[in-house]
DNA sequence: CCGAATCCACCACGATACTG
DNA sequence: CAGTATCGTGGTGGATTCGG
């Protein structure tokens, strides 16, 4: 399914697929990106990715997020197909949440983006620090 | 970068990392996570994976977006150190981006996650339709 | 322990108009 | 053509409280 990309290696510019390509693509994949881009959607997943977890592990693992937007962005991976809920009616209560099949589809893309993230992670900073000192002209 | 050196954990058999060693990343990708996973970036690095594009290019192509939102997310993208601006002062005016190394790196995760999408996009439509359905009991 | 609900500040984002 | 400026608004997201 994923078409094969296109080769770096000594290639030029005009090797590269045509803009229009990828344009018509974009029309219908930005409302994804603009759903799993949100601020925390992907970390999500990406927790999610190393198995199910309960409502308060998955809050102690995503450390910075709030109560409300867990809440929101799981019920927004469940409306998306991506995470399943199952709440065992014990006391106390219990709820796992794990990807379904769909969401464990989404694992490999995600964890790229992750290890990718966290390997530039300094380059980044630097390239920020860089511009900001910069144009503190 | 994963798997390899995970420490084996008591008697446990699985293929998963443990949540631990997603835990510590987590605090330092999800700025990362936070600027990239926004409404359009990811969009235009899509779109720039493709080659250098002229500012009225990039607003063609990632449809939808306004122009204020394009030159912010530029903006953005050239702080973070992933695209650089090259500006020709002729006239009229002519600026281009492009993708710089850093950014390039980038380019496969960001089309892996694009490719998902796109392949994806129905099983999600449907998804959505499935729960809004449900829940409109 | 899990999560819904309310309140509220802020800023993300779009629309529009203007400049070099 | 490639922006900047300004303003208005809806949504995002945090703090807190309540319920099961």
């Amino acid at each position: 399914m994923l078409p094969e990309h296109i080769p770096v290696t000594g290639g030029t510019v005009s090797e590269l697929p045509p803009v229009e390509h990828r344009q018509g693509e974009c029309q219908a994949i930005a409302p994804i990106f603009a759903r799993i881009g949100d601020k925390w959607s992907m970390l999500v997943i990406l927790i999610l990715a190393t198995g199910p977890r309960r409502f308060n592990e998955l809050k102690r693992a995503v450390s910075g997020i709030s109560q409300r937007m867990l809440t929101l962005t799981l019920r927004g991976l469940e409306r998306d197909g991506l995470v399943s809920r199952t709440v065992f009616p014990t006391i106390p209560p219990r709820v796992d949440y794990e990807l379904t099949p769909l969401g464990h589809s989404m694992r490999e893309p995600v964890i790229q983006l992750g290890d990718w993230a966290s390997s530039h992670l300094a380059e980044i900073k630097r390239a920020r620090e860089a511009f900001d000192s910069r144009d503190a002209e």
